[in-house]
DNA sequence: CCTAGTACTGAGGTAACCTCATGATGAGGG
DNA sequence: CCCTCATCATGAGGTTACCTCAGTACTAGG
């Protein structure tokens, strides 16, 4: 029944997205990074210099979680907070030149591994899932 | 470039994981049970009584952590140890019958939130879908 | 019977989240 | 103008889901 087939199909949703999350984290090794850190690094090189509040939002995380974020990559050096000069209760955050050095470096090495790991698909299943999972946005 | 689509494929990946991960938190709520202790059960439910290692094997975890998991079940009365007559430095897990019973449930109720998670795609990206995620199998 | 390896578990740790409470600030109404 | 209410970040403390390392109990092979 469709039953059947669809909790296989989250099961097997599951399984890949272990190994992807693996995967993420192998490929960040050299760096030292843990995946949810290079994920903020990589919003805020999307988006430049934002609000805590914000980078909270595009991580789909708690405020105070994005707080601990943020500490953490400015005790590497890699990120800076400024006041925010339009409200004093907000801080900007913003990547280091190091950071964005890092940043940079880690998006090609993960690019790199993607290819690797979905080049095993054909161009027109890459095409496909890519259409497929596009259809969750939420 | 392949890179640069690769890198998305990664990312639309890992938001759909986001999404499927809550949903399925939210699936398990009433019975207040954690997906990691769900697929215990699950594993325990398709493989009989076995090994707390080969439960470890199964679930992709250290045979420490799953210690831990048959901990947590057995003291809600879910699984029970039982001493490997063959191989007394091994334990074997089970579930109990009040187990058995919260596991089906568990199972339709999944099945269900599976299905309207993955219903809004036609039944030949479906097809399509568990495919490719198949060809990802270890 | 002695050594090497295996099965589980105690101790202790990490990553990535969370809520709740609090202090500082901004914004709108009276 | 000030008073209330919402918002921003963060301190304190908790949870889930993992991990390694060391130790004890046991099996298996020579």
């Amino acid at each position: 029944m469709a039953d059947e087939q669809d909790e296989t199909l989250l099961e097997s949703f599951w399984e890949v997205a272990r190994q992807v999350r693996q995967m993420s984290r192998q490929a960040l090794a050299p760096w030292d990074i843990t995946p949810s850190h290079a994920r903020a690094m990589g919003v805020l090189t999307r988006h430049g210099e934002i609000r805590l509040s914000e980078l909270s939002d595009h991580l789909h995380i708690a405020p105070r979680t994005a707080t601990e974020v943020v500490d953490a990559l400015q005790e590497r050096g890699f990120v800076q907070r400024q006041a925010d000069p339009d409200d004093r209760r907000a801080t900007l955050v913003s990547l280091t030149a190091e950071g964005k050095r890092v940043s940079d470096a880690i998006r090609s090495t993960r690019a790199a591994e993607a290819e690797r790991f979905f080049g095993t698909l054909s161009a027109a299943d890459r095409a496909h899932l890519s259409r497929i999972l596009r259809t969750f946005k939420h």
